[in-house]
DNA sequence: AATCGCGCCTGACGGC
DNA sequence: TGCCGTCAGGCGCGAT
């Protein structure tokens, strides 16, 4: 589920909740993530005050003086912000309950996502450590994706989505970027000029930029961090749209298969 | 080294 | 109504 933009607004959305909030308890239900939930966090956690709320790839980072939390969202992961009688239903794996009497409840039926629990720089967990460069920042360039792209035979789609040349990029945003670019999904990464990278820098940002400032996409069961859901459905140009109109030629949009992902592109418009 | 396909897990949906 | 196959916003791993 979660791409950059709904991951970023979820840390914005529980930031103003939990910043400076201390852990009064955690309770976990399912232990059983993508990775286990170690003990340690239960027995750290508690009395911790959260110092920061960031975001690293699709990764929050919650801060604490001497640890950090790590959650992943997996495909079907969110977050939100209760008070701290509300009952847990059918998924609800993990309740942070916060002295101000709200809790951050975490739910994802496909249990795809992580909890992580690390007295280390985040930054450096095994998991984050390869990561490569935010979309959004001043580093991610023309020349960037062109010096990584060189000799690669993988279509453009799969190397946008590649967390070690790009972070945040998911099914979605990948579709939606290529599309706002002009190229072609199916194209080799290795085969597209500098001056198409240009072209899909601008285009990868502006999606996200917009996506997030839209609430993230709900297609199936993202919420927001108040239950809402995120706005920016409405705004996809080619992702889940096989066989209806291209917004700028009118031509059938395109489903196929590329590397097992469903991606979405207009024949015409993308070359 | 790079690429590809599988598997983790639950739920929704369509066809029969 | 039930059963079965397919699909879903991620991503690590092993085989090639």
């Amino acid at each position: 589920m979660p791409e950059l933009p709904e991951v970023e607004t979820t840390r914005r959305g529980i930031e103003p909740h939990i910043l400076n909030a201390t852990v009064k308890d955690i309770i976990v239900r399912e232990y059983k993530l993508r990775w286990r939930i170690p003990k340690e966090l239960e027995q750290q956690l508690p009395n911790q005050t959260i110092l920061k709320v960031e975001r690293r790839a699709k990764y929050l980072l919650l801060k604490t003086k001497s640890h950090c939390l790590i959650i992943h969202l997996g495909m079907s992961g969110s977050l939100r912000i209760l008070e701290d009688h509300v009952p847990a239903e059918k998924h609800d794996h993990v309740d942070i309950i916060l002295s101000c009497n709200i809790l951050l409840r975490y739910r994802d039926p496909r249990k795809f996502g992580a909890l992580f629990w690390t007295a280390q720089n985040p930054l450096l967990h095994p998991r984050l450590i390869d990561l490569g460069l935010e979309p959004l920042s001043k580093k991610f360039d023309d020349t960037y994706l062109f010096q990584q792209s060189r000799k690669k035979t993988v279509c453009v789609k799969s190397f946008i989505m590649n967390a070690k040349i790009l972070v945040g990029v998911g099914n979605i945003y990948a579709s939606e970027a290529l599309y706002l670019a002009g190229i072609d999904p199916r194209r080799a990464a290795g085969r597209i000029s500098k001056k198409r990278y240009g072209l899909l820098v601008q285009a990868v940002q502006k999606v996200l930029t917009k996506a997030i400032k839209y609430g993230g996409t709900t297609l199936r069961d993202f919420t927001k961090s108040d239950g809402a859901p995120g706005y920016f459905a409405q705004k996809l140009n080619v992702y889940d749209k096989n066989d209806l109109p291209c917004p700028s030629c009118n031509q059938a949009i395109k489903q196929i298969k590329l590397n097992q992902r469903s991606s979405y592109y207009c024949p015409k418009c993308q070359s």
